[in-house]
DNA sequence: TCTGGGGTCCTAGGACCC
DNA sequence: TCTGGGGTCCTAGGACCC
């Protein structure tokens, strides 16, 4: 058995902790620069109002509704995520964080518990510890317990946990979810099951092995399977990532190349920091540049370029280089830039450095980096920093909703009295 | 006027090999 | 005029997730 932890309406939630008085009240969370709603609360869910829509298109429903806005305060919400995770790994060494908000957990040994206890235990736990609100779902593979978690958010009667522990309350489940509501069947999976009328999980089911695969590869038949009480999906430890981005939208259009390779530094930098702390090195960059592609009247334009080297580095000094050669040669004269990111790939573990013959990069960059690093993680971020990178804020985003840095603070704290 | 960010996995096809 | 068979590895792009 796997259980799946899943934090309800997450970042709303976390906004709540720290106004209790919006318990109740329709709240959304906005995206960078206060584009989209990336999380609702129940009452606002209730108002028809979908995940993802710009806030200009809803702007009438929430002066209507009284709806509170925020604006994402992603260091409070990675923050309050870290400290339900800490919760969670108390209750099997055998754990993997799927996103910010969820993560597995597997239950071999567990036999002798009640199950149904032991997911109220861990809800109650995380509730009075941290009072964030989770439902907990139990079934013998991940995609079930997926369904056990929605069954248990749908129904309140449930007290936020179920278990799927039985062939009747599978079956059962499966007849009662929608097709398209299954993890990882999406419009291209049911564009292409179409004509086959099929409605429910169930019915997904029932189809012939040999099609499904053909069809929906062996991702389709995974999931087929997964549905069917067989385990497919293993508990994959996601510490290491395999790549890790960061890419913008700017608050203004950007028509300066000077200007876009300060922001490329800086999204490098942020990138590299992550790098270094897995403890990984990467031998290629992807940079991309791209216009505002809903601004149809004004001339388009994207490209992006992939930068291998012949070594494996996580140095931000050498990185931005890199960056920056990608944006030199991407920009182009006469556009106006709305977005701009940069991807690290192809990681190799820091520690067995392969050593190069022609490596051009300076070997005193390991020394130099550790110490960066540390200062800025004592003396807060960007303390120190890569002249390319510029002195203005950071990372500009429109945040004219955004909540305190309640739990983080401290850094910048310090660096006042600095 | 205003439209996010960060990931994973799979596959088809190209470029090689003998 | 006729032109084989069987592999591996890599990569870009697609599809999916939260």
């Amino acid at each position: 058995m796997y259980a799946l932890i899943d934090v309800n309406n997450c970042f709303v939630s976390c906004e709540r902790l720290f106004r209790p008085d919006l318990r109740n009240k329709p709240v959304v969370v906005l995206s960078n620069n206060d584009g989209n709603v990336v999380a609702r609360s129940n009452e606002v869910k209730a108002l028809g109002i979908k995940m993802g829509v710009p806030l200009f298109q809803i702007k009438h429903l929430v002066k209507k509704h009284n709806i509170h806005v925020f604006s994402s305060n992603y260091e409070l919400y990675g923050d309050i995520s870290e400290r339900i995770m800490t919760i969670i790994e108390q209750f099997s060494p055998n754990m993997q964080i799927y996103s910010i908000d969820e993560a597995f957990i597997g239950l071999q040994g567990f036999d002798y518990f009640n199950l149904n206890e032991l997911a109220q235990k861990i809800k109650n736990e995380i509730w009075k510890q941290i009072g964030m609100p989770v439902c907990v779902g139990l079934a013998p593979t991940k995609t079930l317990c997926k369904v056990a978690n929605r069954i248990a958010k749908k129904y309140p009667q449930l007290n936020g946990t179920y278990v799927i522990d039985s062939e009747e309350k599978r079956i059962k489940a499966l007849k009662w979810l929608r097709v398209e509501d299954v993890w990882g069947i999406s419009s291209g999976f049911i564009k292409r099951m179409e004509f086959k009328n099929i409605k429910s999980a169930y019915d997904f089911t029932l189809l012939d092995d040999f099609w499904t695969k053909k069809h929906l590869s062996i991702v389709g038949l995974k999931l087929k399977q997964e549905l069917q009480g067989t385990d497919c999906i293993k508990i994959d430890d996601m510490a290491i990532k395999k790549s890790i981005a960061c890419t913008r939208s700017f608050d203004v259009m950007v028509t300066e190349l000077e200007e876009l390779k300060k922001r490329i530094a800086n999204y490098t930098a942020h990138a590299s920091i992550k790098l270094r702390k897995q403890k990984s090195d990467c031998n290629s960059i992807l940079i991309f540049l791209q216009t505002n592609p809903f601004r149809k009247e004004l001339p388009q334009y994207y490209n992006k370029i992939i930068i291998t080297f012949p070594y494996a580095t996580s140095s931000s000094i050498t990185l931005i280089k890199k960056a920056i050669q990608g944006i030199e040669y991407l920009y182009k004269d006469g556009y106006q830039f709305k977005k701009a990111g940069i991807v690290l790939m192809n990681f190799t573990p820091s520690e067995n450095k392969q050593i190069v013959l022609f490596n051009e990069e300076p070997i005193k960059h390991i020394p130099l980096m550790k110490v960066m690093d540390r200062i800025n993680n004592t003396i807060g971020n960007n303390t120190v920093r890569i002249g390319s990178q510029g002195f203005d804020k950071v990372f500009k985003m429109k945040q004219e909703f955004r909540s305190n840095r309640y739990t983080t603070r401290f850094s910048e704290l310090i660096q006042l009295k600095v």
